[in-house]
DNA sequence: TATCTACTTTATAAGTATTCTAAAGTAGTA
DNA sequence: TACTACTTTAGAATACTTATAAAGTAGATA
């Protein structure tokens, strides 16, 4: 939770120019405690409603992957139309709902640790992600 | 690995009219011992090449949908533009090489049984996927 | 075998998510 | 204030997938 000063610093530090726009998605995105799941069009939507700035959809997807490169953001592999994001960027897992198509974490304490006992030759592990599928009772 | 009336029969049985376009898609995924994993342009170039019909790019994703609901392929949960269907049906996992966008199996002697010590009230787990990303050494 | 009907295929249009382009705008520096 | 490199923007372009509706075909029936 941090003030637009705060966001400044860190989007300087990181070598991305401190933008009204990106400010403005720093505020949406991480101007709360709580950590969540969103998609483009979500965002989009949360700038429109929030903000009273518009931020053209071209710079939303620019800044977003700016973000995930820098590790502000960690993209989840869901199979679907459309991308997801998460803001909780530390080593965890999801439940999805094909349903609603929502996602909830799994942190590492519900779940036990992946180990997996084969290699690709010349190849190292980047990520493991588990992600579990839900539907109604 | 199927003759020509054994997929004609398989398909009557699951309630699907034998086609030529479906006995030809048949050919092409289960005429080898080995599963593989594959794109709808992956397909629509296999069947280019192997076989002498055209089949509309329409007609591969409806017959893939088909497969895909009568358990006869999987699809795979890679974070991407394009969806991965597997003929594997069988219960494994995955990895995924982002660089050349191969997937390779982890079958379930590799990797330690998942436990999931979380629940979602009114929803029940449906599937477990682990995707595994990797990179170049 | 001829006919009928429901299911299939097809080309093409439409839809949706994402990336590209290049012109206008802006931050940081001198 | 002026300059330069980085950003934003609208809209075009691309890519994948689904929808449409007309023509074709499988299986059943007579």
């Amino acid at each position: 939770m941090l003030s637009s000063p705060e966001y400044i610093e860190k989007l300087r530090k990181s070598g991305l120019r401190p933008t009204r726009q990106r400010i403005k998605i720093c505020e949406v995105l991480f101007d709360t405690d709580k950590t969540f799941h969103f998609t483009i069009s979500d965002l989009a939507q949360m700038i429109e409603n929030k903000a009273n700035v518009k931020i053209s959809l071209a710079t939303i997807y620019n800044t977003i992957h700016s973000f995930e490169k820098k590790g502000y953001l960690k993209e989840i592999a869901v199979n679907s139309s459309q991308t997801y994001f998460d803001t909780n960027t530390t080593h965890h897992h999801h439940f999805y709902d094909e349903g609603n198509k929502e996602l909830f974490d799994i942190n590492n304490s519900e779940i036990d640790r992946i180990k997996i006992n084969k290699d690709i030759p010349g190849k190292k592990i980047k990520s493991v992600e588990v992600l579990v599928k839900v539907e109604n009772k």
